[in-house]
RNA sequence: GGGCGGUUAGCUCAGUGGUAGAGCAUCUCGUUUACACCGAGAGGGUCGGGGGUUCGAAACCCUCACCGCCCACCA
């Protein structure tokens, strides 16, 4: 057999997943087993303008593990992919392309321009389920969506009637954010707060009455056009006498009232505010409590409109602010003017200074949906938050304060309302044309022409794609899904809103468990962004060092921020090159040998290193699906990383290799071969989940794979070893015995390196080892292994006696169990060297021993302490002693 | 303004009440026929500062500092 020295990852990530798929290992439908356990997923749908960035590779990878581990394990396992249509970023990347031909979408109308978003799609959209693959990821193709498919589109509709039917969705003329450049509303949660130094004006509003001014201080002094009132606290003494006055607005005709309202801060500023009901959330909601006249002043292009007056009329808003100043300034109205820190708000997407202002939008209520997740959070805990600190209250403390969601969009690329109206301006909502035709017995009917806010058909994902609301077998099957993976910024945006829809159409949230990933940040800790350049790039990594090992580095990010280190991702290529070369080894000694699980079920007969071995990986099975099972992919990683690397390659095959080379094709020789190809291909499948491609490529590869290997669930499907059982880890084949044994041959083995190594003695130099131990169990351990000992510590000769007995000229070492070993060193040994090498021992032993004692001797320790770990203590201080005197004695031995 | 997270070896991070860990980096040795993307051995931390609880704290509580994130209707 030709295997390469050096693992190529592009090879193997070629040869497989086009098979995976081909044969519908991804489709639930593979499993035969009518009874087995489900595991379902929906992806986090990524933007169908998006290309995969790190975060994705992160949560994909992270979904994948648990999926591939699931069937694996025999669950009818569904990862269902799919895309969102993402409403304002597409039609953003079409409108560019229209530009370039010279067109706007205006010019060729919105049926040509929806054709176009179409057509888009179709060519250059998602990219990111082309690179899905690459990843490895093992989601169902067949089953894949997107949120504008017709089937989605009906479910949209279909909710959509039903909350209007119960009152829950209505269309209503407020306050809402407006984006001056998208000319768009927007939702509170896409618009940010920025932080910005701007200037805070303190303007002169004269009295009526003649007998004086209120001032009043704005960070938009452009607005006071639109001022209807001034607004003091009932409490605040300074304005008591001044309620009820009326101020002359300037630069207006307009008289306005001093009104007392509850929310104005007396500290700030002068203590009194402008009001402007028609510009301002806050003056909205008081003008709303004093019966406040609405002066819109500012248009949807930002511009000042004429109810401004003529002078401002047309200007924009930001021009209009200057020349409002001049003015005051004219007049001797403008007090100060002083710098002042405060939050903007902008559009989240292009970043223009969002415009409040009273807009006719639909509106979802929010309160029923969201007393009744707060209810399941309260009493069923459901959705099950991980980690639950702090995610469990980020999120109740959001639907607490929630407010109504302004649903609709002046977009041409979403799903379009579901909403009619009559010559009359009456409206039907209706879930066709057809149906509001009915309704309103006319065919006269002007649909409305705004699209939906593109979370409205996300929330409805995890039933949506399932069928809904057809009343289909998967939806049965497969809701609700098993967990969701998401990066905590659409935790509102997204989590929270499909457990009320979920709890609202299915009754049932739509997921048991909620995984928060970590964020992965650059080099120096700052956020990965296409502003910045900053980002790295998944594809490149998988390049450089292949998709498993980035995989294996992303499997272990968990949910804590982290810096990206390439480093990392460069041990674990080194990883997945060592798995390879064990693997490699394996197959050129496998002459005769087939796999064969019979031979993991050990007896006391059987040689220490493979009761040892056995012992491990079930061990190591145990400890990696318990991981899995609470999300701790960091613990899984670490676990396999380290079984595979120091117990199977650096003992295992080590112990083994001198029957596994031998020369006679004895019997022996063949166990051994076989023993070692089955630990390998239970260690292949251990880690397949996290590293699907280096596995499956050697596992097809061992000699003897067969169909028995497989799960049960898949009896008869073509080989994979995505479809092998995943080891059991079965509790009775750990062996506690035969682990500390073998800790013993290792203390032992690593005792004498250590001599070699501190006393220069040439690798190639064999070494007598005299062992000495009062232990006869413990003597017998050494003697069984005497043929591995002398070849791991490069000893020509292995002595076992029960008390040792050695040259004044040998290096020792104490073991445990009280043994002793030493290395005769005539002529090579340097007395000095070797005294200050064992003094060294002494001293820490001398350290510990000094703080246990000290613990021992404290009365409040062994009175308080529970008693197994005072026994603890005294034993392991009684152990010291012992080294102690045998080190004394080894010393006063070298003269 | 409120809330939360981080601060552990030179670097990147695990560890959440009982003797400080990993990978990388460093030092020494190595042509042992799976692997130098390797092997053997070694060095390196009073776990951000201060206080408290406890027989015992990196871990729990308080407090301070620095870094970061989220939420928020003081114009």
């Amino acid at each position: 057999m030709d295997i390469p020295k050096t693992y190529d990852p592009k090879q193997a990530e070629q040869n497989h997943y086009e098979r995976w798929e081909r044969e519908g290992f991804f489709a639930p439908e593979i499993n035969r087993d009518p009874r087995a356990p489900i595991f379902s997923i929906v992806i986090p749908p990524p933007n169908v303008t998006g290309s995969l960035h790190m975060g994705h590779a992160l949560q994909h990878t992270m979904m994948d593990v648990l999926t591939r581990y699931k069937r694996m394990c025999g669950y009818r396992t569904l990862w269902l992919p799919g895309m969102d249509h993402a409403g304002i970023s597409t039609q953003m990347v079409v409108t560019r392309e229209l530009k370039k031909e010279g067109l706007s979408r205006q010019d060729i109308g919105r049926e040509k321009f929806v054709e176009r978003v179409w057509q888009w799609k179709q060519e250059s959209g998602g990219q990111i389920s082309k690179q899905m693959r690459r990843e490895g990821a093992s989601v169902d193709w067949s089953r894949e969506k997107f949120t504008m498919d017709p089937d989605l589109n009906r479910a949209v509709r279909e909710v959509f009637v039903r909350l209007y039917d119960d009152g829950m969705i209505y269309r209503g003329n407020r306050i809402v954010n407006w984006c001056p450049n998208d000319q768009t509303v927007l939702s509170d949660l896409e618009v940010e707060k920025v932080s910005q130094n701007g200037k805070l004006y303190y303007l002169r509003y004269p009295l009526k009455s003649g007998k004086g001014h209120v001032t009043v201080a704005t960070t938009r002094p452009e607005t006071m056009l639109g001022d209807t009132a001034v607004a003091v606290n009932p409490n605040d003494e300074r304005y008591r006498t001044l309620v009820g006055e009326t101020l002359l607005l300037p630069l207006t005709t307009r008289e306005i009232p001093v009104i007392a309202d509850e929310f104005v801060e007396p500290e700030f500023g002068t203590g009194a505010v402008k009001v402007t009901p028609a510009h301002d959330a806050n003056d909205y909601e008081m003008g709303l409590r004093h019966s406040l006249p609405q002066v819109l002043v500012i248009d949807s292009q930002a511009k000042m409109t004429e109810a401004a007056g003529e002078e401002f009329a047309g200007l924009d808003r930001y021009k209009a602010r200057t020349k409002v100043v001049e003015k005051f300034e004219e007049l001797g109205l403008l007090e100060k003017v002083v710098d002042y820190e405060f939050a903007i708000s902008k559009c989240e997407r292009c970043k223009t200074v969002i415009e409040p202002l009273i807009s006719t939008q639909w509106f979802m209520a929010m309160d029923k949906l969201r007393d009744r997740a707060l209810e399941s959070l309260q009493q069923d805990k459901s959705p099950q938050f991980v980690p639950e600190v702090p995610y469990e209250k980020v999120y109740s403390n959001w639907l607490e304060n929630l407010r109504d969601w302004t649903i609709s969009r002046q977009l041409w690329w979403g799903h379009q309302i579901p909403a009619w109206y009559t010559a009359d301006g009456t409206v039907v909502v209706a879930r066709s044309e057809e149906e509001a035709r009915q309704k309103a017995g006319t065919n006269e009917l002007t649909q409305d022409p705004d699209v939906l806010d593109t979370w409205f058909s996300s929330q409805l994902w995890p039933f949506s794609t399932l069928g809904w609301p057809e009343d289909t077998k998967d939806l049965a099957t497969f809701y609700p899904t098993s967990v969701l993976m998401t990066a905590r910024d659409i935790i509102f945006l997204w989590v929270s809103r499909m457990v009320m829809m979920g709890l609202k159409f299915m009754d049932q949230a739509p997921f048991a468990d909620v995984f928060v990933t970590g964020t992965i940040l650059d080099a120096h800790g700052q956020r990965m962004s296409k502003t910045k350049m900053n980002g790295v790039d998944p594809l490149e990594v998988f390049d450089k060092y292949g998709v498993d090992a980035t995989r294996l580095k992303l499997a272990s990010v968990g949910s804590t921020d982290i810096r990206w280190s390439e480093k990392q991702v460069e041990s674990y290529r080194n990883f997945a090159n060592k798995i390879w070369n064990a693997a490699r080894f394996c197959l050129l000694n496998s002459e005769s040998a087939t796999i064969n699980p019979q031979t993991l079920n050990v007896d006391s007969e059987s040689p220490l290193h493979d009761r040892w071995i056995v012992s491990r990986l079930n061990r190591v099975a145990r400890e990696v699906r318990k991981a899995l099972t609470g999300y701790e992919f960091h613990e899984a990683v670490q676990t396999l990383y380290h079984f595979f690397w120091d117990d199977f390659c650096d003992w295992y095959i080590e112990l083994t290799k001198g029957d596994i080379t031998a020369e006679e094709a004895t019997t022996g020789r063949v166990q051994a071969r076989t023993r070692l190809l089955t630990v390998l291909e239970q260690a292949l499948c251990l880690l397949h989940p996290f590293m699907p491609y280096i596995t499956e490529e050697l596992w097809q590869k061992l000699p003897g794979v067969n169909g028995e290997l497989l799960h049960p669930a898949y009896k008869g499907a073509a080989l994979s070893i995505m479809l092998a059982a995943y080891p059991e880890g079965q509790s009775e084949l750990i062996d506690e015995n035969a682990e500390w044994e073998m800790q013993a041959v290792i203390d032992l083995i690593t005792r004498v390196r250590n001599i070699r190594s501190e006393m220069n003695i040439k690798p190639g130099e064999r070494v007598t080892l005299l062992i000495g131990s009062p232990d006869e169990k413990l003597r017998a351990v050494f003697m069984a292994n005497t043929a591995q000992i002398s070849r791991l510590a490069r000893a020509a000769e292995v002595s076992i006696n029960e008390k040792l007995e050695a040259p004044r000229a040998s290096a020792r070492a104490v073991l445990i169990g009280g043994a002793e070993v030493a290395v005769p060193l005539a002529g090579l040994i340097d007395f000095g060297q070797e005294r200050q090498r064992l003094s060294k021992e002494k001293e820490k032993l001398s350290a510990e021993s000094a703080k246990l004692a000290a613990q021992l001797a404290n009365p409040q320790f062994t009175e308080r302490a529970p008693a197994e770990k005072v026994e603890e203590v005294r034993a392991r201080i009684a152990e010291i002693a012992q080294r102690n005197a045998q080190l004394n004695q080894t010393i006063a031995n070298l003269g």
